[in-house]
DNA sequence: CATTTTATGTACCATTTGGTACATTAAGAG
DNA sequence: CTCTTAATGTACCAAATGGTACATAAAATG
């Protein structure tokens, strides 16, 4: 579908095929910057990244900074929200109405684990703007819409355990939210410190297993009416 | 006794007392530049913090800080321990050996909440320090030390409650004491994105409270053999 | 076809930033 | 009493940094 509509803008007239390939220059462009802003931000934060080196990286000059962001905050907003948007749009692709309440939360806690550990840049950002006591994600308009989606999986499987029985009542959906995120993005957050004080390699395979079954315990144990060792 | 032994250095010879005197200010020197630096780091970053801006605010000129630290990076280090320092040192005076093992943990797991809670700077150093992937703590050498008392505590706990039946065996310390450090740790770092996101105020007393109470909940079920509502 | 708008390249700038050269004052050493 | 060393004040600088003025090629518009 997509394709086909793709295809007649490239075959239209010459004279839109050109200004398609105009927009779609533009297009690539401001997705360039983004991405190598992106990274540039994750690694040294906001205060960090110099506008001349992100500059440097792209395929295009400082100018188109300036012109297609405005200003180095503007842009370091854009790449806020772009990572916030991506994370959590691969995040709602999971399918558990078809598990049960306790595989589901599982599968949900584990597979959160893996995410964060994957998107490093994300979590990087994210405590950069912690950082910033979130002056900056503050202005973005559509954050809570992005992330309601997230409360509202739990919500779902919470009360399906409750209704079966194999959860206990009286728990609130967005603080088990609240317990794992802190314990999956703890992990890949202070995995450095952690690592250095405690002499551990908090990246290795084996960690990483362990970590990832003892928080779904964690987890499970802590929702569960009759938790079994 | 310090008083007497600090009376007898103020009431030594004249050559000697203004000798002390001298010592004494360079100490202070030292000490305000590196609190005011500290706050500074700690409120923006490495990158973020301005050298001039924390000349600015001591007591003295700029110059002092190069003459008695050497580098924006090196008094960077200097805050960083500075800060892992003061945080243990009040975490250790903490008797927990005559509580129950249950009492214990549920003890150092609220305390170590509002300890969190209360050094909101440490926090923010933390962070900053990650984001830096831990650069400059893995120079210090003394860290390590400082905090293995943290898991002997935790494991002292821990193997009491085991051999008394309360605790399920096999589970390991020092995997206890990341769990409970991510989940009070992420309250503070993250609760400005969170707060954001979810539109809560997650500094309110009444948040507080209940998530204090949920996290020695998660804690304790965690560990414990038989866990009851 | 003339004019306006979009998108980009080149060169430049004011300010800020981390850091230092030089002078000075007071104390310690021989 | 001279010489060195510790500690601090003043003034300054080179480099880096975020940002911009000016020009231009190509496309949109009327």
């Amino acid at each position: 579908m997509n394709q086909v509509v793709h295809q007649e803008a490239l075959s239209d007239t010459p004279e839109t095929s050109a200004a398609a390939r105009r927009l779609a220059e533009a297009t690539r462009t401001r997705a360039d910057i983004l991405d190598v802003a992106a990274h540039a931000f994750s690694e040294k934060g906001l205060a960090g990244a110099r506008i001349n080196e992100i500059a440097a990286a792209t395929r295009t000059r400082k100018l188109m900074i300036y012109y297609h962001f405005g200003s180095k905050e503007a842009l370091y907003l854009a790449t806020l929200e772009q990572k916030y948007r991506a994370v959590r749009e691969r995040e709602s692709q999971l399918a558990l109405d078809h598990m049960s309440p306790e595989d589901a939360l599982r599968c949900l806690t584990s597979v959160t684990f893996d995410h964060h550990i994957a998107n490093e840049d994300y979590i990087r950002m994210v405590m950069s703007e912690n950082i910033n006591r979130a002056k900056y994600l503050r202005q973005s308009k559509d954050v809570q819409a992005l992330n309601r989606p997230a409360i509202h999986t739990l919500t779902n499987i919470y009360q399906r355990g409750v209704a079966s029985g194999v959860f206990r009542d009286g728990l609130d959906p967005a603080d088990i939210h609240a317990s794992i995120s802190a314990l999956v993005f703890f992990n890949v957050s202070n995995r450095h410190t952690f690592g250095v004080i405690f002499s551990q390699d908090t990246q290795s395979p084996a960690y990483t297993a362990t970590r990832r079954e003892n928080i779904v315990q964690m987890v499970l144990r802590y929702v569960k009416n009759n938790p079994t060792n």
